[in-house]
DNA sequence: GATACATGTGTAATCGATTAACTACTGCTC
DNA sequence: GAGCAGTAGTTAATCGATTACACATGTATC
């Protein structure tokens, strides 16, 4: 910068003026500051900036699992989002583990990110309070917290769950195995809750990981012990049960009638399509995006719940007439 | 920081002496320092940290589409050989667009990342040039450009493409359709090239854009043109093709075979199982990342190529016999 | 007891920007 | 022509760390 300022005939405070567009500098003098950065190529230091000015247009986004594409889709608009507003977006990959978590939340915030989003792994408000202590705008995504004090975007299945079981009650099923969730985390337990209250006394429930060789793993337990209906609670837990369908050389849905929540592109290639909960993917990253940027501007944003939907495409045999 | 020293009767330089670990401080100094900071709750300012040292521990990665499981992968595996080395990931979503990756190179080199990885959306080595000009580490991965002057990681599918070839004119396909990526790419280039070189004058080529919609309209064209055989040169085109295929009610491999370049966990679970060239994505990566950070650390890194293999499952019918 | 040397700590410059406070100049009014 | 306002640009403090250098103290050597 100061190349610049002696290479245009002016002081560092002017070309810092020009760069940030402040009314000040004759057009004469822009002229020639601008010429001399481009002569230079001159590019201005991010870091320095942040630090005098304490903002890094940028966010922190922490996610369970990158591959998933669940959270993959949620990045990908989170990013699109934020891009528009002209903020990056640092990942970071906790691979459901909290300490993972936790470390990665600390290191976003020693670097300074004007804001995070977290899809927390577990259901523990402890590092939301270390966060919201250190004051940096927080905003929770997919999954909540006991007592969360931020605002929280998240997609409610309860209509579609609800819908779901009563249809495979009125089409007979009466071992209903369902792939759950883990426990501690609140997408979890809510989602398992409202489909096992629906389905009365006919639900197993098994409790994976949201990865695909629990959903496997699952899937041989509830199968050997007589289900003839199966939901898996994720697209990676579908994933492993649609392969130990495959394994046992079952047919959908004569030999047992499947659902999965959270849609993929490739479920509807399947035969049969493979029934889901479509949850709003794109919308909720833009949303937590938008409600993080919100509450950076000083603002705040009320809670979003976008509602999942049921997608009938044959997977559940009758029970879809 | 100078909190810290104040709360422990020390100056801020014996502070920054325990934080990094030198040798002076005495165990006494040390212990009382570490206790101020623990009775603080005192985390040090990566901005002002790196500013000093001109280093910020993290690694800008800039990829054509997160939503392409392969590029997640790819990042994930960046990710998880970058942290495992003390190091952050930047990742920056160019949309196979040349002008957004350009922005988004930029954007990451004035953050001062301390090297870039860049999966290059065309095969015009200017940005390469910019990049290097500026002295920073730079690798590319997956796809390289013209006279590329920077190491390269990336998949070698020319083996496992030839011995495609040979299958299918063995089985006595005479129209083999070919949905290739962009002419502009070298992995398009690269894949198509050996693939009908290998087909002698069997193959017809429609060119796509690495996306699925492009992939139909390859697909439709390609059957419309009397194609007996597809072949996908990546996995969301394929999932493209697939969805024409579907929709036209064909059956694979009876009135169609088709085989598909990247795997992905849902391919075996079709009916039949996809035929696909796979691709070491997390050697891919890692590999990546470590030659990155052997550039950082000043050593000269070899190119690497990695080979891609023929996975047969069934998609090719009795070509795979 | 003076000299040299090692050791632990403090002082202050530095990284590259932003910005409040100040100065110099121009032009206008009375 | 003094006084005042307004404008363009400079000087220097600042953000929060690191680190070269200086300094004080304690120990070993002759």
């Amino acid at each position: 910068m100061k190349d610049v300022a002696q290479h245009a005939g002016v002081s560092t405070a002017t070309v810092s003026r020009v760069l940030n567009g402040h009314a000040a500098p004759t057009p004469e003098t822009r002229v020639r500051v601008l010429a001399a950065i481009e002569e230079l190529g001159y590019r201005p230091n991010a870091l320095a900036r942040s630090l005098r000015t304490t903002s890094t247009q940028t966010l922190g986004l922490v996610i369970s699992d990158l591959m998933n594409p669940f959270f993959a889709e949620i990045a990908r608009a989170v990013e699109d989002e934020a891009r528009s507003h002209g903020y990056c977006v640092v990942i970071g990959n906790a691979d459901e583990s909290a300490e993972q978590e936790a470390t990665y939340v600390r290191t976003l915030l020693d670097r300074r990110v004007d804001g995070l989003l977290l899809c927390p792994a577990t259901d523990d408000p402890s590092l939301v309070r270390e966060v919201s202590a250190g004051g940096v705008p927080l905003v929770l995504l997919d999954r909540t917290v006991r007592g969360a004090t931020c605002p929280v975007v998240r997609a409610d299945g309860s209509e579609a769950l609800t819908s779901l079981a009563r249809r495979l009650v009125g089409a007979g099923h009466t071992r209903i195995g369902v792939i759950a969730g883990p426990p501690n985390t609140s997408t979890g337990r809510e989602r398992t809750d409202v489909l096992t209250g629906s389905l009365g006394g006919l639900a197993q429930v098994v409790h994976g990981d949201f990865r695909q060789a629990s959903g496997s793993q699952a899937a041989a337990k509830l199968l050997d012990g007589g289900a003839t209906a199966l939901v898996a609670m994720d697209n990676l837990m579908g994933l492993g049960a649609l392969g130990e369908i495959r394994a046992r050389g079952l047919q959908i849905p004569h030999d047992i009638a499947l659902a999965v929540f959270d849609d993929q592109p490739w479920f509807p290639l399947l035969d049969p399509p493979i029934t889901v909960i479509a949850q709003p993917t794109v919308e909720m990253g833009k949303a937590a995006a938008r409600s993080l940027l919100a509450l950076i501007d000083g603002r705040q944003p009320d809670d979003v719940r976008l509602t999942a939907k049921l997608v009938l495409r044959g997977s559940l045999g009758e029970a879809e007439l």
